[in-house]
DNA sequence: TTGTATGCGTTATCAA
DNA sequence: TTGATAACGCATACAA
């Protein structure tokens, strides 16, 4: 049972108006090709039926779509909100529409939202992180369909990406909070498995102990899935080992947060007794409190080269070239220096 | 200059495996109307050539999509992030895609993506709110594109709805502040024109007042757009008025965040020398600090009712039916009775 | 400036 | 169980 009446289309908008339907075709596509009085008696027909051009037909006919899909892992949270918006901006600025996924951090189902993407036609795709299953990188490959990565920069890849290196950003922070005097070490992780990012700052933090003459070994990692409430649960159980870390990392603001607030329903001091150190900087993080020291990652620009990149390359054939872009640490009121004697 | 090499096609794959296009089509579409032997050349043609099929063709030869777009005002908090993940769920459950646009609260940017998702051949649609241009409804009457509201429950719309009463929710919540001694009354609201939630929330607290014997002309309203920055900035401005209102409405939980940080910039006790009120409850208020008092919207459940309902709509031809849900003032710790004397 | 005719990659109908 | 073939709605090369 289906009522729906078939939308107008070219031809029915053609027949009203009078003229062929490549003279509606060009109405549409080369107003200026056409004259001024065919066009008005088109538009004018176009306005009384409700026609729509139909995506799918156009897309086939003129075998694009000017359409670019953007694939990110979770919309629940800020965290790719801020980056995203900038790329759309860039993408709208040059005449693309942006297409978003989200994958819930899961591989196959990053898959899944690829293959959907380019069957929906989409010119290119903008993917976060590098590594994912070969067999989908031939695939795009075989669908001619050019890939940008982000979030990631990584000079060893062949593959063209516009981001950061995760490592480097995380040690930067973790040398500032060794000079504060913290040894007692630990981080709430997103899994690393399949994760490039989290695996970076994961070494990042390492690498930063090691310098520091520690033991890279003794660094309580605990992996859970983003969320606060994660957070908050991971934190609980870091605050049960022997000896109590004096600074946690986290993988990201929102787990931060969630740290942040069952220190607080502990009644664990922050910072007195515990620094709590995030990634990412969001809006969050200005806000938590007390607001929190964490990782600046310039968002909107990655956002803005990427999609300048991306719209430079189909309009022009310009090739996809790696930017590196730098990270910050900002220190904010969640992290002091150790406690003596703690 | 494009050096795509064209994707693969169900023809190339029928040559592949040396059966026809129809039977390629088959084993995608129903496996079990062709001959295994068959199916296994296919399936293996297929991999083959990284086939994948095209989703505008298919599109337009099955006259359908199984996609339904969702278009929500943002998707730079997580106001919506929560009932459209639920959403999406449920249509995941009956085999529909989700497909979601944003407008940053701008009408004319909404009118756009509704074209563009009807265009893409968005089987339905789900909407945030009633009040749009009558124009843009009539066109998709004519395109045959059934709607779903939602965020919203009004009994005397005839478009239905799957939501709650935006008024009435507001309206409870303010009954309670009143009921804890604030006369002094402030909202910092969204713009309230081409909104009827916002509307409908002023509204709330006004009759709340009239039932207190207040003269709601008496609230001061700020209306401003949504986000973090500008909540703390409205805040600024009703803290200069005379009198100094003690209990401070938001239109939604980021504002009020944004009011709660302004507060604590500028040394206000919140909540002894000032209550602040959310809306929506999302998992901010809760970090929030102090936990935030808002009101709860149920998030999931109306992303569920709206997936279901839409699904089965198109599936069995079920009319679309509004269903009313309810809300509930949660208090927590921003707001508080009245100082004796302020 | 306008019209004609063809092809884009599927699904679905009808025959075989 | 399989194969031809006609739509589907549009863009575009070519002709007028």
């Amino acid at each position: 049972m289906n009522l729906k009446r078939p939308a107008p289309t070219l031809h029915d908008v053609s027949v009203a108006a009078g003229v062929s339907t490549a003279t509606v075709s060009r109405c549409l596509n080369f107003p200026d090709q056409v004259a001024k009085l065919t066009r008005d008696k088109v538009l004018s027909a176009i306005q009384l039926l409700g026609y729509s051009p139909n995506f799918g037909a156009k897309a086939m006919a003129a075998r694009r779509t000017n359409t670019i899909g953007a694939i990110i892992p979770t919309m629940e949270n800020a965290i790719f909100a801020r980056g995203l918006e900038a790329f759309q901006e860039e993408l709208r600025l040059h005449g693309f529409t942006m297409l978003v996924a989200s994958t819930s951090y899961r591989p196959e189902i990053e898959e899944e939202q690829i293959r959907s993407l380019v069957a929906r036609g989409a010119d290119a795709l903008l993917l976060i992180g590098h590594e994912r299953d070969p067999e989908i990188y031939r695939f795009l490959e075989t669908q001619g369909v050019p890939v940008l990565i982000t979030w990631v920069f990584d000079a060893e890849s062949t593959r063209p990406s516009v981001g950061f290196d995760n490592r480097v950003a995380m040690m930067e922070m973790a040398i500032k909070v060794i000079e504060f005097g913290h040894t007692e070490l630990a981080f709430i992780s997103a899994a690393t498995a399949r994760n490039d990012r989290a695996t970076a700052r994961l070494n990042g933090i390492g690498d930063a102990m090691i310098a520091a003459g520690l033991n890279a070994d003794d660094l309580h990692c605990i992996e859970t899935t983003y969320g606060i409430e994660e957070g908050a649960a991971a934190f609980d159980k870091l605050m049960l080992k022997t000896p109590r870390p004096t600074a946690v990392f986290c993988g990201n603001d929102v787990l931060a947060v969630g740290a942040l607030r069952r220190a607080r329903e502990l009644k664990i001091a922050v910072p007195q007794d515990v620094s709590i150190i995030g990634f990412d900087d969001i809006e969050l993080a200005q806000v938590a409190y007390p607001p929190l020291t964490t990782v600046h990652v310039p968002h909107r620009e990655m956002g803005r080269r990427a999609g300048h990149a991306l719209a430079d390359h189909l309009k022009n054939g310009t090739p996809l070239k790696s930017v590196q872009l730098g990270t910050r640490p900002v220190l904010r009121e969640t992290l002091a220096p150790v406690k003596v004697g703690s």
